[in-house]
DNA sequence: CTAGTTGCAAAGAGTTTGCATGGCG
DNA sequence: CGCCATGCAAACTCTTTGCAACTAG
């Protein structure tokens, strides 16, 4: 069931969700590009067809501290495998979302997994810390706290 | 500085927090206990001192699908430094906290500084997933959400 | 024509703020 | 007594739902 008719509304999203693919996007975010681009199209319909994505799993809801409302991730049809592994670094300091994906964090999963019986799940999960650039800044400073 | 009066309301809320400490809470869970024992604490004042809480760093705060509204967790004074070095890994079904250190998560801490410019801190950072109990009972089920 | 889709407006849920009252020190 | 804390109500934000109009097939 592909779910329902091609509308313009519906084109457009997945067209901006496909641009966007790998990042985050708010619904205010896209509200406000449609807007830019003079597109139109209600609110209402970017939740619904979001929640549908969601539902089908072509694309995953996160929510992050400090951002207000939540965040979509197109994933699209290989929603298993390549993509939706990546986990997500938080600088506390400037709030920059970093991506990232390595051996080293399967091997963590892996690990868990056999060592501690217990299943990491890269969409809850979020390091945070403090980027370098932060970090380096910080160090210069008399008093941070 | 810490920050103003005694008041019972504080009071009783930090007993509950501390009594939960480990787990999340709900404002919902906060007023719902504080209902049932017949403490009188108004909404407003529990994310008030709930806020300043966070802003100090004694508690953390942090958002979970399906939950609705905003988690709260009591990390308590020391929170830069004794503890430091281990993980947590939380069930996200059955709330056990796990705690962990091993050699891979040294390595991916040590790989991620070294190649994403990034210092995890082990105190915010929480591994979200599923223990293997809870996994293997899930999957028996056919399907109740 | 028919059923899915849209979007406004209104309802809901969670959270914050304004303001007058009350309590700690 | 001064100042912070409290709590009600109202404001606000994000999201969902009801419903009538619309449109793809």
């Amino acid at each position: 069931m592909t779910s329902g008719y091609k509308t313009q509304q519906k084109n457009e999203l997945m067209s901006y969700l496909e641009m966007m693919k790998g990042k985050h996007v708010t619904v205010n975010q896209i509200v406000a590009h449609f807007s830019k681009i003079g597109v139109q199209i209600g609110v209402t319909t970017i939740y619904r067809q979001l929640n549908k994505m969601v539902d089908t799993g072509h694309v995953k809801k996160y929510f992050i501290d400090e951002v207000s409302g939540s965040c979509f991730e197109f994933v699209g049809e290989n929603r298993e495998n390549s993509h939706g592994k990546h986990f997500h670094l938080k600088c506390e300091i400037c709030d920059k979302l970093i991506h990232f994906e390595c051996r080293e964090i399967l091997e963590l999963q892996n690990h868990v997994r056999a060592e501690h019986d217990f299943i990491i799940d890269p969409v809850r999960t979020i390091f945070y810390g403090i980027c370098k650039k932060c970090f380096d800044s910080r160090e210069k400073l008399p008093d941070q706290e």
